[in-house]
DNA sequence: CGGCGAATTGATTTTTTTCAAGCTGGGTGG
DNA sequence: CCACCCAGCTTGAAAAAAATCAATTCGCCG
């Protein structure tokens, strides 16, 4: 259920823009490319902050694509289920990631995004978008930057679901967490980060069983290449756990992206 | 190996103008919005229409993104390769698709395209594209469309090959290109489309093996569902090959995708 | 302390791959 | 015109990978 964060209802406006002042991702989401000067643009279009539970839908399958998400904090699951109550998570969204935007806004959602953890969210109603991009250009180029990068991770997870063996899977899977969270590659062993998916949501990612998952990660766990504990993933020998991956010198989706103004 | 096609190589501007004026795909491409009258901003900056033969590589992975295409005849086939010679098929371009374009051209190439037949290109350098976008603010939209369907496809085949059964997955890819060579569902029985495509192509395409895939072709056959000869496919009962692809009212990502202008 | 979702583990079955051996059909050169 | 050649298809048998079913166990939260 969204609730409203605003402490003054009475001026939404200013809230607005107060939040954008303080926005933890502005330098890595949408407004990278506007100027400090020009985000009140920004802040008068977009709407209040809103906070959604972990578990809860952000926006569903099949329905009305009104509004677009900037991710402030938390982690969110793009989801496609199937009609025998299967399950497939297209991608991860962290904080920093613009979602939901789709080519043809008329179009229902061809996908849903639901929070995995209690996730804080900007956003932005369509028509914003549209009046964002007319406005600056630089918008736009950003724009289609951000679209062709999630496609080059769609084609990443497409060639890790459908040419590598569990284990790899798994490995590659969190070194793309790995990257996304630091920008780099493991390289100190010991180092940990934020894993906040069950089992389950980790074997919808890859194409495998939650089950499958818990015997593959015993046994990366068991050759001390990692260690899940307490939704935090210590990553022990990092490169073993890029041997493991089955990717020898390919750089990730993420690395080949940086915008090209 | 590259054949120039031009009858005088002396006035190569007039041959390029000549052959948009023919160009069979113009109506389903990039030069979709542009105005007759101003095709021969195109006709100056594309280079001459080139053929390749099936089998060779169109651009190879790791390469300099020099050019990108568009596909006038034939069909060719984006594929990742693994280290150890495994394969896999991103996607199918068939003729009206544009392919090769990246958000950062100056990355090298994530993936390659092979030809699958014979095939003929029409070659734009890279720089003539951004020119393009600068010039006809159109472009620019239909090209981002263009990429969004593009992911919107390769989340369809992510699904696709995650989460189905051979069976799912093999009904599942020729509803598809049944629906993007005659642009609707398969619904009279006997009708038969083009399918230039071995076994094992189909097979890394899907996440299976090309050996997986002929017996499960051989249960659609058996069955009275279609028929595979002479890279021709019949499809004899399409209510029973839709129900087979186990997709029940879902919409094919080309058609929640008309442009919204 | 009890309860509950998630993780683990074992046993079994299903699906898919792998290896290997023919087969087929269209193309080529004698 | 025919023989042969070869890539791709088919089929079988065996092995491997992963799913499924079914208990427990764990760890957190109230």
């Amino acid at each position: 259920m969204p609730i409203s964060a605003t402490p003054n209802p009475a001026d939404p406006t200013a809230a607005r823009a107060r939040s954008c002042l303080v926005c933890p991702v502005r330098a890595r989401t949408i407004c990278a490319p506007i100027a400090p000067a020009a985000i009140n643009l920004v802040a008068r279009l977009k709407l209040l902050p809103r906070r959604i539970a972990a578990g809860a839908t952000i926006y569903a399958e099949q329905a009305d694509c009104a509004e677009y998400f900037t991710l402030l904090e938390g982690w969110a699951a793009l989801t496609a289920g199937m009609e025998d109550g299967a399950r497939l998570v297209l991608d991860f969204a962290l904080p920093g990631d613009f979602i939901g935007f789709q080519a043809n806004p008329a179009a229902p959602r061809p996908q849903s995004a639901i929070a995995v953890t209690d996730v804080r969210l900007c956003p932005l109603p369509r028509g914003a978008v549209e009046t964002l991009l007319g406005a600056a250009p630089a918008v736009a180029a950003h724009l289609s930057h951000l679209i062709a990068v999630h496609e080059a991770r769609a084609h990443d997870h497409l060639v890790n679901s459908n040419a590598r063996s569990a284990r790899e899977r798994l490995a590659h899977l969190f070194i793309e967490l790995y990257f996304r969270q630091r920008h780099t590659l493991p390289g100190l062993a010991g180092e940990t980060i934020d894993l906040p998916l069950t089992l389950g949501l980790i074997g919808d990612a890859v194409g495998l069983t939650g089950v499958h998952i818990s015997r593959t990660l015993r046994g990366l766990r068991e050759e001390g290449i990692v260690q899940l504990r307490r939704r935090r993933l210590t990553v022990i020998d990092p490169d073993r756990l890029i041997a493991a991956s089955g990717v020898e010198g390919r750089p990730l989706a993420d690395e080949a992206a940086e915008p090209a103004t």
